[in-house]
RNA sequence: GGUGCGGUAGCCAAGUGGUUAGGCAAUGGUUUGCAAAACCAUCAUACACGGGUUCGAAUCCCGUCCGCACCUCCA
């Protein structure tokens, strides 16, 4: 089956194929590492997540570049605007940290929070910062191919878009009409309005780097590894990178010139995937990313994210009102990457019950009997389970259709719930089950048990008082052991039919998070 | 102003010409000492609004309203 995915460049969807068999190169754009990350920045990265994810479902071998934006972002023009300081610098001013302090602790968090929310590692994650040199190549290939030019005396370098005419061709923007709708000081250095920088001056700039320097070559080697260093145009002073060229330096280092998929949110398409093209493309004259896929921007209660109204939410805003961060991956997973979606706290708390049934499902053929299931029912979960493989997989093969697959997912847990398989049954569904997982990454595993009644009722003669099992659960933190002289204690209250000594138990229980059911086999619990 | 995308039942959300998407919530029932989980049933002949094309429209066309995005730092 043949993966459709949507090219932002032709506007509709293409079969995907791989330059390499079974191999597939993708570059996300990252996080620049001025703040926090919040769920719209997340909602992007989990949906690159998705996508490596899905073609190792396929069973691709993927190789996956994020970058991380440690220094260049700034506005149109710093000069003649305030507010357009770089925002690395803007933050360590604020917090009165150097900029690479500031750098090193926003990606740390991205990092942790990512892993929380179960982003699979990338093979790497290229700071700006560490491939000066890389940019300053290709900025010189750029004016070596006359595709880049150096105002007289300002030691910058500037694209000149009209050198390129497949600019605008990502994004179906015109060049003309950027013209009129410019509100910004036109920059005298530059010839076009829209020629964007490669390389900037400031004497104000905290991170600056002079090109001319050893210290700045230190470690490069070339593509070919030779440790050889590219003869660099003189008049290019000392500054730091524009905000565009981290992006094709840094993915063809690590991808090669052509590699197969560029991803990133929908606000990247221009200017910045447009001025990747531009400058990857004018540099190499190879044909850079084949495919283009761009995640919407989320809303939040039906409305833009908004500092002021308090909705533009980080991971640790959401932990801190008592959701997991697998709920809120499950949230902005469930809907198709490339439709607005909406996020509210009623969402998550929709997303805890529904991750609560697929779990639960889980978990019941994890626990299954191990008696042997009827040929009959082996047929018909033999049905049921391909359904799933079939309608799951096909899902996603139509342009990572999550919530279709999902759909599917809960067809089957249906199925398996009114099934109810065992044996070879209930160990072919939980493969298939988890399969699926290995994409959605919603479910774990060894939170729940059963402990067996036959177990309960030989040992009952020497079960501990209710007294003694809630002292246990008031000193907090349970061993399976503990859990298991809990359940005994509770089993002889009941049994006993002291059912006030059985629910005072069970709402320790539940005050520490730990979940008892009643099940004719035995008691089932289950962890928080 | 230009360009593009979207508006689907109480909520979220698939579906792009003809057969129940799915989840959550709510209500009733089965089960349970009570719960939980699970199952059954209802909410659901829903598709922003107004026209048009068609044997047939959520789906195609025209218009209107609303939201979002890019054009300007943003995932």
């Amino acid at each position: 089956m043949a993966f459709l995915l949507y090219d932002t460049r032709l506007k509709q969807q293409i079969e995907f194929t791989p330059t390499k068999p079974s191999r597939v190169s993708i570059y996300n754009c990252g996080p620049t590492v001025y703040s926090t990350a919040h769920i719209g920045n997340f909602r992007s990265f989990l949906f690159a997540d998705l996508l490596r994810r899905y073609f190792e479902y396929r069973g691709y071998q993927v190789t996956q570049v994020m970058n991380i934006t440690d220094v260049g972002h700034l506005t149109e023009d710093n000069r003649a605007d305030a507010g357009g300081e770089d925002k690395l610098q803007k933050t360590a001013r604020e917090l009165g940290w150097d900029p690479f302090k500031v750098a090193r602790h926003f990606e740390d968090g991205f990092h942790a929070d990512r892993r929380a929310l179960g982003v699979k590692d990338a093979e790497r994650y290229p700071r700006a910062t560490d491939h000066i040199p890389e940019m300053l190549v290709q900025i010189q290939q750029l004016l070596d191919r006359g595709h880049a030019y150096i105002p007289e005396n300002s030691g910058e370098v500037y694209y000149d878009i009209s050198s390129f005419p497949a600019y605008g061709a990502l994004s179906g923007k015109v060049v003309e009409d950027l013209e009129a709708g410019a509100r910004v000081e036109v920059n005298q250095l530059k010839r076009h309005p829209a020629d964007f920088a490669l390389w900037k001056t400031d004497a104000g700039h905290l991170m600056q780097w002079d090109p001319h320097s050893d210290g700045t070559w230190s470690g490069y080697l070339s593509s070919s590894g030779a440790k050889e260093r590219p003869a660099l145009d003189p008049r290019i002073g000392k500054g730091f990178p524009g905000w565009h060229i981290e992006c094709s330096a840094m993915s063809s280092r690590y991808l090669g010139e052509v590699f197969d998929i560029h991803t990133g949110g929908e606000d990247n398409i221009f200017p910045h995937h447009e001025c990747e093209v531009a400058q990857a493309v004018g540099a190499t004259g190879a044909e850079y990313a084949r495919h283009w896929m761009h995640a919407r921007h989320l809303l939040v209660n039906g409305r833009k994210m908004s500092k002021s109204e308090g909705t533009l939410y980080t991971l640790a805003d959401l932990t801190e009102r008592g959701y997991s961060p697998r709920e809120v991956r499950y949230l902005l997973l469930a809907n198709h990457y490339r439709q607005p979606m909406n996020f509210t706290l009623e969402g998550l708390d929709a997303a805890r019950a529904s991750i609560a049934r697929l779990q639960n499902c889980h978990d019941l053929l994890v626990e299954g009997e191990p008696a042997p299931a009827a040929p009959e029912l082996i047929e018909e979960m033999e049905r049921v389970t391909a359904a799933l493989e079939e309608g799951f997989g096909a899902a996603l093969d139509d342009d990572l259709n999550a919530s279709a697959a999902l759909a599917h997912v809960f067809d089957f847990v249906g199925h398996v719930n009114r099934l109810k398989p065992t044996g070879r049954a209930a160990t072919r569904a939980l493969a298939a089950l988890t399969a699926c997982d290995a994409v959605l990454g919603v479910l774990r595993a060894g939170q729940s048990g059963v402990i067996a009644k036959e177990e309960l009722e030989a040992q009952v003669g020497s079960a501990p008082a209710p007294a003694v099992a809630l002292e246990l659960l008031a000193a907090g933190a349970l061993s399976v052991e503990d859990l298991k002289r809990v359940a005994l204690a509770r089993h002889a209250a009941r049994k006993a039919r002291d059912f006030a000594a059985a629910d005072a138990i069970r709402d320790g229980l539940k005050a520490l998070g730990v979940q008892f059911e009643d099940t004719p086999s035995g008691v089932r619990y289950k962890l928080p």
